[in-house]
RNA sequence: GAGCCGCUAGCUCAUCCGGUAGAGCACCGGCCUUUUAAGCCGGUGGUGCUGGGUUCGAGUCCCAGGCGGCUCACCA
């Protein structure tokens, strides 16, 4: 073992000294009879005297979380993944050889298995009279304080089964990510979306402005990237017939971390043929109002102080728009790249004459006036053109494309758009691309030629959205950072 | 990648101006057969993140590094 202190050495000669009595502390099986859940549902509507009378009889196992020892009783609390239930102990009934082991050799931490009764004590606690009591499994290690649990972060995310143990509230965080990501997959299906898994290791890494992780492929001899997106192999499927596709999957952005970014992050795609971006506005305003009222009970959350209703419908700007009511940014800022400048630097933000174009520097500028007013669900539609190379233009502005962003708690949580489905005006967005790339953009996209070819073959009209699943989780839970709705966060090697 | 803050017992935290490092919980021993932050008595436990430096003396001051958090930059 790593380190040794003398509680884990006690612990170890524990083990020792039961294996030399006989006793396995790690037996193979043992059979329960009730959840401590379950124990509740049955048994917690009834008064002590029929508690009495009835004997219910249960069969026992969880995690012994604290213990209270009284000479010749004592009680404890277990844990199993349904809650926690008091176990009384006493000399009386395990007998002397029972009850000292019980009391020497088992540990808060430890796991046991207890056979008794239920009944109430004198402060109406329904409890576990233990007739027997055998240990499942022995911990080397303490657990954190009861009082004040584990605190310390970096802790918490590197032994994350120790959190999930002792810090209720983070385990909460997790069953309700796996409810709403359920929740989700149940309404695309009832849609008639099909979920599909596509390639997470891409010869030509496409579908969003991101740098690529690279792997080696010692076979085939040649690189593969991790996805930064599935979108275009989820479109090569609308092409193939598969109308309504969706996939929850983790994508891979070789950028830096924060708050808002892990590296490996969960997202929904989803594409729909014969739908445009208006239809998706739509069923994502049903979908997240369905969510949060079948998944909270509420279509209201609180986030970070605010109050966040998704009761449909939700505030439309144009991303123009936007800029000039929200942003308070002067109209001929947007026709003017030098006033732009001007502006953007007036604000402090890092803006590259040389490099930005008009379109990234109004981006920023987006994001430092408009985005901190986004509490409220809203969406924003019609982004220029140059920064949506996979979108469809409008057909009344050719320099627009049908593109919306949800914002919720100052956060963007969707990206969607009308697909582009003109195989030549594709082909003419990625020449594009690979000129920035050529020009030094690491984050431009690929040419990628099988894609194009599957366009050629035809891709009816179709609208597709990206939901980041764990900032939604992050507005739904009231976690105020990315690493509390991913169980095993990137972190730096262990000091 | 940059700035600021943090790192002391298994856990949560103290340690004032540089002078032998403490508490609660946990743990060990004793008492206690309905307790629940059980109680009472006694006890064990520390490379003070690492490495240098200043000093008679460093957890404390200085320098370098590690890890974490926040902010910024990049992005979803």
């Amino acid at each position: 073992m790593e380190e040794i202190n003398d509680l884990i050495q006690q612990r170890i000669d524990k083990v020792q000294e039961l294996r030399a009595d006989g006793i396995d502390p790690y037996p193979n099986r043992f059979r329960v009879s009730h959840t401590l859940r379950e124990i509740f549902e049955r048994c917690g509507g009834l008064s002590k005297e029929e508690l009495e009378t009835r004997e219910e009889e249960v069969v026992i196992a969880g995690r012994m979380m604290s213990r209270r020892e009284h000479g010749k009783a004592a009680f404890c609390h277990i844990q199993d993944r349904s809650g926690r239930i008091q176990v009384y102990l006493r000399k009386d009934d395990l007998g002397q050889e029972g009850f000292d082991r019980f009391s020497r050799f088992m540990d808060i931490g430890d796991f046991l298995g207890i056979k008794g009764k239920t009944f109430r004590t004198r402060t109406e606690e329904l409890t576990v009279w233990a007739r027997e009591v055998v240990l499942l499994s022995k911990a080397l290690r303490p657990l954190p304080e009861k009082w004040h649990g584990l605190k310390d972060i970096e802790t918490r995310y590197r032994q994350r089964y120790v959190d999930l143990l002792v810090n209720p509230e983070v385990r909460r965080v997790f069953v309700l990510r796996s409810a709403i990501v359920q929740k989700i997959k149940d309404f695309l299906n009832r849609r008639d979306f099909l979920e599909v898994e596509t390639p997470i290791m891409q010869p030509i890494p496409g579908g969003a402005t991101a740098r690529p992780f690279v792997t080696h492929h010692t076979a085939l001899n040649r690189n593969l990237y991790l996805r930064v997106a599935p979108e275009l192999y989820l479109k090569r499927l609308v092409v193939g017939g598969l109308e309504r596709v969706y996939e929850i999957n983790r994508s891979f952005r070789n950028e830096g971390l924060s708050r808002e970014h892990n590296p490996e992050f969960t997202m929904l795609e989803f594409y729909m043929a014969y739908a445009d971006y208006n239809d998706l506005m739509a069923l994502t305003e049903e979908m997240l109002f369905e969510l949060t009222r079948d998944v909270l009970g509420s279509p209201e959350v609180h986030y970070e102080g605010e109050r966040i209703d998704f009761t449909p419908p939700w505030p439309r700007h144009t991303y123009r728009e936007a800029l000039v009511r929200l942003g308070e940014v002067a109209p001929e800022v947007l026709e003017d790249r030098a006033a732009a400048i001007r502006l953007a630097k007036a604000l402090n933000l890092s803006v590259d004459p040389q490099k930005d174009s008009p379109g990234q520097v109004l981006d920023k500028i987006f994001e430092e006036r408009v985005e901190p007013k986004l509490v409220q669900p809203t969406f924003i539609i019609d982004y220029p053109k140059e920064l949506s190379p996979l979108s469809k233009s409008r057909e009344d502005d050719p320099d627009l494309v049908e593109r919306f962003e949800l914002y919720v708690g100052r956060k963007e949580i969707a990206n969607a758009y009308t697909e582009l489905n003109d195989p030549m005006d594709q082909r003419e967005r990625f020449l594009e691309q690979v000129r920035r790339r050529e020009a030094g953009d690491q984050e431009a996209q690929w040419m990628d030629r099988d894609f194009l070819r599957a366009l050629e073959y035809g891709l009816p009209p179709t609208a597709g959205e990206g939901i980041g699943i764990d900032r939604l989780v992050m507005i739904l839970t009231g976690s105020p950072s990315i690493r509390d709705v991913i169980l095993f966060p990137q972190l730096r090697e262990e000091a």
